[in-house]
DNA sequence: CGTGAGGTTGAAATGAGTCAACAGCTGTGG
DNA sequence: CCACAGCTGTTGACTCATTTCAACCTCACG
């Protein structure tokens, strides 16, 4: 039981992994951070100098318009690494906490000599592969999916994020999104996602309500949402216990 | 003059390059590969088992729903470095030739071997970075970009990387899409697609006809799309004759 | 000269956005 | 302890962007 516990899950979910490769990881340097809800964690034109592992809270990625309109790029749950491409150059979105996070900060130089490491390389980019395989995913969503669908598939991909990593459990997530946080992830306006929950509330497949998401009718999301979890790269599609379980 | 020049010149505009680096390139084992237009050098389930590397004509990465639609995720011109993540389960999305490609492809472990100079998986994360910055930006136009100035982005990125590689010149470049290629990648439908064309050019910014994009108004055209080229991360901006003659 | 792919047009239907008001709840300060 | 401010969610009416359907045009090509 160590304190990458949750992002080891995430490693584990993407593939199998050394033993030795996460003692390694324990040994890197490493300072934790905390951001309270609501703040930039990192803002266009910041240098973090390091990846980021989320371990707690939720956060996202996101670029704004110089109109005010926002766009959200993903979402990450703890168990995340953020930033995994050492970034040059200044940062292009903003990282910003939804809820309170803690986290910590694993220096690229740190992160780079780990890499020499083969076995690493390829853990490592095999999370990158799943990353950039959620923004094609949701590249789809918003091109050609309609509202429902594309507001279905999102929970969908979620929920399945956090099962992979034992997060959530008897289909209830906690899920510390405003409506216009999902506006913003969906590329749609505020109010159409009012109505739109309305509607998906109405099939009875979730509620979701005060922070919290509760998953009815699993099949009938993803049915409605055509979501086929392969592009996530997930190892087992196991229910959070036995995942869970299997992780400690 | 190599083979691999184009690549080179992308490379170079993504940064600084050690002469070393490109020769340790030049001899990696490569095979070349050919596809005619309109077919599929890639498809969902194939396993390449190798980066590619292409050098000519115009590709594109894309899904296709149950329904039929496709979104397109990305286009690609020569020199761009496709499928640079080693990909270790069965792609998600299909590789389409645009028009005939020509370009090589270099297996996965001779490219894991070269992984091995710390500068060389830098010069490769910032292409990979380059790739996701694009991505993300299209998700902002999808989500948040009215048809008009979607397309107007759309045709300033092109623009911008064919002339990082010293693609066109004289505001003309050889765009081989089809309208119908368009709507999917700006996840709009053919007749919109149509429409928003005309109300483009009649801006006077563009022309696009049989497969040739003149661009008559840059600024115009970037004030439109609200585009800063800052996301591609290529070094200069140097108009297409000054960068080739660099290259060379 | 016919055929088909790509492009263009008009009219009607509709999904989604906008505007504006209001309800519910929480935290805060008087 | 109440009043108020402010954020989040909800609703209705209206507008508008975009889609759909269907026809037609144009041109390259066999």
């Amino acid at each position: 039981m160590t304190i990458l516990d949750l992002f080891f899950a995430r490693l584990r979910a993407a593939g199998p992994i050394d033993t030795n490769d996460l003692q390694l990881l324990l040994q890197l340097p490493r300072t934790t951070f905390t951001a309270p809800a609501q703040t930039a964690i990192a803002r266009t034109g910041d240098r973090l100098g390091g990846a980021t592992l989320l371990l707690q809270g939720m956060a996202c990625r996101s670029r704004v318009r110089s109109a005010g309109a926002r766009q959200i790029l993903s979402i990450h749950i703890p168990g995340d690494a953020l930033d995994l491409t050492p970034a040059f150059e200044a940062r292009d979105d903003t990282l910003e906490a939804l809820t309170t996070c803690r986290g910590v900060l694993i220096p690229y130089p740190a992160l780079e000599a780990a890499m020499q490491r083969p076995s690493l390389r390829a853990a490592f980019a095999r999370l990158a592969g799943a990353e950039a395989n959620m923004l094609a995913e949701r590249l789809v969503s918003l091109g050609r999916r309609a509202a429902l669908e594309r507001m279905a598939h999102f929970f969908c991909e979620i929920v399945a994020r956090m099962d992979a990593v034992g997060l959530g459990a008897n289909g209830r997530y906690d899920m510390p999104l405003t409506q216009a946080d999902l506006a913003d992830a969906l590329g749609l306006s505020v109010v159409h996602v009012n109505r739109t929950l309305q509607q998906l509330r109405a099939t009875g497949a979730i509620s979701f309500r005060s922070q919290r998401l509760s998953v009815h009718d699993h099949d009938a999301l993803r049915a409605m949402a055509e979501f086929h979890p392969s592009y996530l790269h997930l190892e087992g599609r196991q229910p959070a216990q036995q995942r869970a379980a299997q992780v400690a």
